[in-house]
DNA sequence: AGAAGGTTGACAAAATGATGACAATCCACC
DNA sequence: GGTGGATTGTCATCATTTTGTCAACCTTCT
């Protein structure tokens, strides 16, 4: 649940952004003064903070300050009166990641807010000439699993499930090959390598860890198939069972 | 009307360039070498110089020193190999306004030199020998932590904390691909070079320093995972998020 | 039914990782 | 050069995770 510290010392206002934020679903807190203001902060950290620049007892600026340097990943947004910035620059060296000024419509300022979320919310901000981030990540979906060969995070519906490197390597072996039938042979040669040659039996169990883990019932398996005397299959489609019955 | 002076030894660079800056509506002049540059530079003072930095005849860092010898008030963005920027603080040290690595997206690019050009044209000139600027650094936050690959600077929650060369340089480039799994050899490959080749257990040593210097929790990272019998990997926010963006 | 093949859970061996101590190396500063 | 401190690679030990094997039992096929 994402929360937001409201900052502000106008109780008109502060109401005014309540109702905005929560209608948003976001639950909101509010201080009237720089001072509560920072021990909010400090006592819960919050998703996000919303600020007025003149505030009694402490800054907005300062606050900007202490805020960054106490947890820089929390996104500031500013709130200030027209007059109030001369300068945009200096604000944005304080810290602050985006500043609204006042008249503003609640919907411009509601996206600002979901925009530095987004930006810097938790995330990490690499800022560099070098572009670091694209990376593809190797993926394979089926039902509600969802694999990430490149992170090593499987998720089913959702939730992650454990799996270890071996797995991700039977697993990865298998989905390239979607439908065909692999025997225990190839996968312990191409899977485990031929150094290694482990008794054939281990190929089964490892299926069974898959099934255990990736399957909505291990024991009627739908995408991690038996040919009955000759190996495996992946079948990530819809199980259209390979029996007859 | 704003001149660009290009100097640039490739062709087909010198055409990007010239293409990209002239649909900008700036004004192209371009140098194929060093002494070239050099010339031009003197015999109609550009507003901004973009410069290779391996060039024949006068290299770009020779180069560099003497346009802001000459003319400080001129901004001057580096292209570069990424190899070739060892130190960034070098090239900050020459008198260079900014830097891009190629290969380069060519909007990132023109925003670069947009922005050499309002920063330093704005400007009075606190000139005297060497007048450095804020050449932008290469940041890393992450919760309350935040790192400055460029001035080799960490703190934590405003605190600063010692880091070392080798561990800065195994940080970035884990920070690098976040998310992805790196393995040790990996590691000791890009991390170590070619030519070092420690022993494996090194990388667990220098995790290790680096989960007891980052993490809140040590013996529980949250951001430097072990994937076990793969490698490592560093996730910065809790974004259950598994998608390339 | 019988045989061949497959499933399953338990378990112990093996692999892998964590950690602290230590020695070699590097470095800045006399 | 020499010296003291910081940095870094290595090692030994311990803890944890992974995984191959086995044995009992279940399915399928003929």
């Amino acid at each position: 649940m994402d929360t937001v510290l409201v900052i502000e010392d106008s109780r008109v206002m502060q109401r005014t952004l309540q109702r905005l934020f929560e209608a948003d679903s976001l639950v909101v807190q509010i201080a009237s003064d720089g001072m509560e203001g920072l021990e909010a902060f400090k006592k819960q950290t919050p998703s996000v903070v919303v600020l007025d620049l003149k505030l009694p007892r402490l800054s907005g600026k300062e606050l900007c300050r202490a805020f960054k340097a106490h947890m820089p990943s929390v996104p500031i947004v500013v709130l200030s009166a027209d007059a109030e910035i001369e300068d945009k620059v200096l604000l944005l060296e304080l810290g602050a990641d985006d500043y609204v000024t006042k008249p503003f419509s609640p919907r411009e300022l509601l996206a600002r807010v979901r925009r530095a979320m987004r930006r810097n919310g938790a995330k990490t901000r690499m800022v560099s000439n070098v572009a670091p981030q694209a990376m593809d990540h190797e993926l394979l979906v089926f039902k509600d699993v969802q694999i990430d060969f490149t992170s090593m995070e499987a998720t089913r519906a959702g939730k992650p499930i454990p799996m270890t490197a071996q797995e991700f390597k039977l697993l990865r072996y298998l989905a390239r090959s979607p439908e065909r039938v692999i025997s225990r042979e190839e996968l312990l040669n191409e899977v485990w390598g031929y150094q290694n040659y482990p008794s054939t039996r281990t190929v089964d169990n490892h299926i069974l860890r898959l099934r255990q883990k990736l399957e909505p019932d291990p024991a009627n398996p739908r995408f991690f198939l038996t040919m009955h005397g000759a190996g495996y299959k992946f079948v990530p489609g819809h199980g259209a069972n390979g029996k007859n019955s």
